[in-house]
DNA sequence: AAATAACCGTGATTCTTTTCACGTGAGATA
DNA sequence: TATCTCACGTGAAAAGAATCACGGTTATTT
């Protein structure tokens, strides 16, 4: 399969989710100026995404939904359903866990890890949690790919350490901190303070522009 | 103050991140590769972005800590400290507010809203709960102009626009759903879903990347 | 059946972001 | 004090991403 942009990625679930919105309220096609506001993007743009993946288009219909939606899946899932690990179980780690339950046909949370031992061995929303140590055996025994770090501060760098060592290919970093780790292991990075400070300043500019501030 | 790129100003917010931990270490100086070694980076973006902010450097002895955390909290903070709102108040709100609690000197939840009347009036990590409908008077009493929402889909759009109409200037949004607001404010989408579908992809890649696939 | 209108596919262009590479200057060394 | 080293500051080049613009195609209309 061909490689895509790391942003094309990033749209192409975006538009696969908003056409599964589409689709549930009984729209058959789209066209790419729909698309496009719906993302706040160019129609050119959506176009361009979809011409990566090769897409069909009709010329005077659009796109066909579910062929878009089957399309955009052939392209970003596996075959079959996608292993996750979920690594701290605090109140964001809990969060995701809820969060991930329902919305994802094709990745789903089988483990969760927490080094208290008081955790170990309860059922939390209906996943089994595990000690770190059996980290190792758990994730080869599942063959985890994936995994979704939500320790505090501190403790992500380990963490990662050992998901890496245990053989995880991608980390979903909820720590507000850069991960070490080797070329092979993919890092997404979901800084909340980072963002939240972004936001911040952009307010401020929006702001100062509306008060007529320089 | 001058204008910089998003991509910059994230970087800045990591920059000082870093720079508040090795100050704690004791260091008193840092070189424009050891920040690029932390972010990932090179040196050369580094001096890049250091010199949007106006920054001055040490030929020999690289950036004072001090004087380069200083100066990007002069860029990217207001003077005094940006009260913000959280909106929703289920487990990832419940997160997100201990989050916030303690990680940052100049940014601080205020206000929460939920629409559960249950929670009318509750106080939740310090943070009194109000209902929706006292979002206009409450937004307005405490100068909110950032808000954080946490709500589940489907409830995002009518939230952000409410927000929007109370004056809100800047939304942070974890809902997978892209919000309709106007021009005058800023959104900063924290798309877990996505995320967590494009290290799903990632992942895959590498792993294929590794087992010799083409 | 011909004309029309609307949208897709994509080469070319423009704009943004990153990297390169080199002159400059500050401290160390002898 | 002269030289040497090393990192900063930054113009210029390269790479990457978004947009433009237009030929081609397909349904609809007359």
């Amino acid at each position: 399969m061909k490689i895509a942009s790391e942003k094309t990625i990033e749209r192409l679930s975006l538009y696969r989710r908003l056409l599964r919105v589409a689709k549930g309220a009984g729209q058959m096609s789209v066209y790419s100026h729909d698309l496009a506001e719906m993302v706040r993007g160019t129609a050119a743009q959506v176009r361009r995404d979809l011409m990566e993946i090769g897409c069909a288009g009709n010329s005077k219909k659009g796109y066909d939904v579910d062929n878009l939606i089957d399309a955009i899946s052939e392209f970003l899932d596996s075959d079959d359903v996608t292993p996750v690990a979920l690594v701290g179980v605090g109140n964001l780690g809990r969060a995701l866990l809820q969060f991930f339950e329902s919305h994802h046909p094709k990745l789903k949370i089988v483990a969760v890890f927490d080094n208290d031992p008081e955790k170990s061995g309860r059922v939390i929303h209906g996943c089994r949690c595990y000690g770190m140590s059996e980290m190792p055996v758990v994730v080869a025994g599942k063959k985890i790919t994936v995994a979704v770090l939500a320790v505090p501060v501190g403790a992500a760098q380990n963490a990662a350490k050992q998901l890496e060592e245990a053989g995880v290919r991608g980390i979903l970093n909820f720590a507000p901190e850069p991960l070490r780790v080797g070329p092979s292991v993919a890092v997404e990075n979901m800084d909340m303070t980072m963002a939240l400070e972004k936001v911040a300043y952009m307010a401020r500019q929006n702001n100062s522009k509306e008060n007529g501030a320089k």
